[in-house]
RNA sequence: GGGCCGGUAGCUCAGUGGCAGAGCAGGGGACUUUUAAUCCCUUGGUCGUGGGUUCGAAUCCCACCCGGCUCGCCA
């Protein structure tokens, strides 16, 4: 995301840029999670690239497959990098050859960057690269002891790692041309140099003294001789309180999340805050998703130019512009399109026979566009999916079974007096009463003869129907319930006992 | 234990030397037909703690406390 809009914002400067996105999938399997149980010992540390895919649905390969589920997740991001390449592309067209040689060449000088840096005691034959097993084609299980510059020394062995087993198999084979793999921190540091690598965020778990990029830093310079990219460091987006991270296969928050919040709300949590600010993110049992709304048709507004309440982030164009989806959006029609209030919605949503695209129009004060209609069925889902998942209860208005004693008893006698005579007023028309619109008439003209305040009346009605003090339009909640219910359920609350004062 | 980042209102966050802020939530009010909308008003702070520099510190320096990440492998 960050690395998307850094890309986005360079061409908008005029620059030339190509965004990358590599796949290191010549990486040892180490996570048995997702394997079969009997592919467990046959497949745990073979590269990724190597292992079939589990599920069958036509993937080359585990690699594939899994990778798969991130690409067309930034793709629904609208992050569309130029390129997706894969290590177990790259290193059989020999083009990280160069840099295997180098590595080799200089095994010692690597050794002791790692110390120095890391504070990692490699042995004193360790060698920066590893192997694919010609007997049981594990890469996570070999080691390299011995190069003679054009072959390497192999063991596989058996327990090298706790995760995998190798064969025992050892001999001189070339690490050329797909059969040797760098280290992670070496193959980061060749990447940069193979592709011209200019600008490389990276996450705070990474960034820290004596991680992974300082050594891949160090490696460039000293190794491969090539100043490192830009970094970037950034910070983590914890959803309720926990890490959420694409890197490292844990993906299924990012999946529910991006199932009930649009892409361009997903790129606006992303971008709103600075990098290094951790962002908190608790959509269970909060407002916090209605907010996210809020809040991007609030910078929407600005962006629009239209006056917002209070002050404004600065810099609020750039967010509103970088979390569009499709980079060459007109901004600014962007912004002045008409988006109905997510929390608005959620309320019609639970309100029976209302015609929502009606409403909405009615809203805006003219026929919605298409884009503008597209806008709203992607927020009438996310509505949806929000009152199901996350919502609070708060939220969720649901008519009682009993009349909410509390609630009524709190009522004052000319509310009381106010239910009753409604339910009178109900029964003597003609016709029941059965549209939104006859009820919310009569709801007004009762008042009026009663003297009651509008906020007043409609205050009592919710508190006899949905034990609260405020709710969706009651002409509307009345029509969708029974008629004799209605009546009954006014008379019950007309004649509650009210609240003694304490 | 070392390192990095963070700690500002109930919540989410702005604010890098010049009167502590916004949104939301909370409280109060307006509204004869959008009534969970809309509009107006408003409560709320030991800027993590303690020291230092400065005419002046949320901001710069030092120490400490708390939280997250990281420091063997893997990526």
């Amino acid at each position: 995301m960050i690395l998307d809009v850094i890309a986005r914002a360079l061409r908008a400067r005029g620059l030339e840029t190509t965004l990358l996105y590599g796949i290191d999938d010549m990486d040892p399997m180490d996570a048995q999670a997702l394997l079969t149980p009997d592919a467990v010992e046959h497949e745990m540390g073979r590269p990724l690239a190597h292992v079939p895919d589990q599920e069958g649905d036509g993937h080359a390969s585990y690699a594939r497959h899994h990778a798969q589920v991130f690409i067309d997740l930034f793709a629904g991001l609208g992050i569309h990098p130029d390129r997706y390449y894969w290590m177990s592309d790259i290193y059989p067209t020999g083009d990280m050859d160069p840099f295997i040689r180098t590595a080799l060449d200089r095994a010692e000088q690597v050794r002791e960057i790692y110390r120095r840096v890391a504070n990692v005691q490699h042995p004193s034959d360790w060698h920066p690269i590893q192997v694919v097993c010609p007997n049981c084609a594990k890469i996570g299980t070999t080691i390299v002891t011995k190069w003679d510059g054009e072959r390497v020394f192999f063991e596989c062995r058996q327990a090298l790692v706790t995760w995998a087993r190798g064969c025992g198999t050892s001999g001189w084979t070339s690490p050329f041309g797909g059969t040797g793999k760098l280290g992670w921190n070496l193959e980061w540091a060749a990447q940069w140099s193979l592709f011209g690598v200019t600008i490389e965020p990276c996450g705070k778990d990474l960034s820290t003294a004596g991680g992974s990029r300082d050594r891949a830093d160090a490696i460039a310079r000293e190794i491969f001789e090539r100043e490192p990219p830009l970094n970037v460091p950034y910070e983590f987006l914890n959803i309720g309180g926990k890490k959420m991270s694409t890197s490292k296969g844990r993906g299924a928050a990012a999946h529910a999340i991006v199932e009930v919040i649009p892409p361009e709300q997903v790129r606006f949590l992303f971008l709103r805050p600075r990098p290094n600010q951790v962002i908190e993110f608790e959509p269970e049992g909060s407002d916090a998703i209605p907010r996210l709304f809020d809040e991007f048709d609030r910078f929407a507004a600005a962006t629009a130019g239209r006056p917002v309440r209070g002050e404004i982030a600065p810099g609020f164009e750039s967010t509103f512009a970088y979390a569009l989806l499709d980079p060459n959006a007109d901004v600014a029609a962007e912004a002045a399109a008409f988006r109905p209030a997510f929390s608005h919605l959620a309320l019609l949503l639970q309100i029976p026979n209302v015609d929502l695209a009606a409403r909405v129009a009615a809203e805006k004060g003219s026929a919605l566009t298409a884009r503008e209609t597209g806008t709203l069925d992607e927020r009438i889902r996310a509505a949806r999916a929000w009152l199901e998942a996350y919502a609070p209860e708060r939220a969720i208005v649901a008519v009682r079974d009993t009349v909410p004693a509390e609630e009524v008893a709190a009522l004052d006698d000319d509310q009381r007096r106010y239910l009753a005579a409604l339910a009178d007023a109900g029964m003597s028309e003609t016709e029941p009463p059965e549209s939104g619109e006859a009820w919310q008439n009569l709801i007004f003209a009762i008042a009026g003869e009663a003297g009651l305040s509008n906020g007043r009346a409609f205050a009592s009605l919710y508190a006899a129907f949905l034990g609260r003090t405020n709710g969706p339009r009651a002409g509307w909640l009345l029509a969708s319930l029974e008629f004799d219910f209605v009546v009954g359920r006014l008379r019950q609350a007309a004649a509650a006992a009210p609240q003694v004062p304490a």
